[in-house]
DNA sequence: TTGATATTTCCATATTTCTAAAAATATCAA
DNA sequence: TTGATATTTTTAGAAATATGGAAATATCAA
């Protein structure tokens, strides 16, 4: 991964209302939320809201699709999983005993 | 985790230099690397390089500890850990199949 | 002491980011 | 068409952040 790529991703999520924003999408799952209910749920002007999700977006961590009026947005657990691999990389220097963290090192059977 | 902390972190890492900063000291291991090295290796004057040591450290991203003269700083792995499963909080609803991201939901026997 | 090394703190300037009102766009239903 | 709904784009000022030189601090060795 480019190094610029995940400054953009992590400078998204560096910002209470976006993180908020983006832990809710975690959350809500692969069908996504219409950013309506987001404004509401996290009681910000459409207009703030917007900006925010753009930047979301920008960084490749949320896709968005219409249907009629509304935009649902959701997250992208990929770049989100890319962006996490990226901030771990090597963290263990081929050593488990550094690798003690609960989430790092990925297991085999789940390797692709 | 509080978000106000999860930002601050976020914050730390969301620009170039912290971020290569933060992941040399993750792949250099728990014994650190003196800020000299640091300044040197990535090419930074050293006000500058101090106050991003200062920002990654104010978010609990690195410790440092002194041997004479020098100052050597570590990646805090325990933070990241955390900083990443905050992210990744719920990310699965409970369902497997949601979570064939290579590096979330924590194996059991991993678990503390 | 003194001088050298390693690093931080202070400071001013330059740049970026956040916020939300107002205006614009897209879509639908009548 | 027209009016209503959902959302984005534009805008500008306020606030926050980044940069690096100069001065200050901490430590050591002679």
């Amino acid at each position: 991964m480019e190094i610029s790529i995940a400054v953009s991703a992590l400078s998204a999520i560096a910002q209470e209302s976006r993180l908020e924003i983006f832990r809710y999408l975690v959350q809500a799952g692969k069908n996504g939320v219409p950013a309506g209910k987001i404004a509401e749920r996290l009681d910000l002007p459409a207009s703030t809201l917007s900006f925010h999700l753009n930047q979301l977006k920008q960084a490749g961590l949320l896709t968005c699709r219409r249907e009629s009026r509304t935009l649902f947005y959701s997250a992208n657990y990929d770049s989100m999983n890319d962006l996490v691999a990226y901030l771990m990389e090597n963290c263990c220097q081929g050593q488990e005993e550094n690798c003690d963290l609960s989430i790092a090192c990925v297991p085999e059977e789940k390797k692709k």
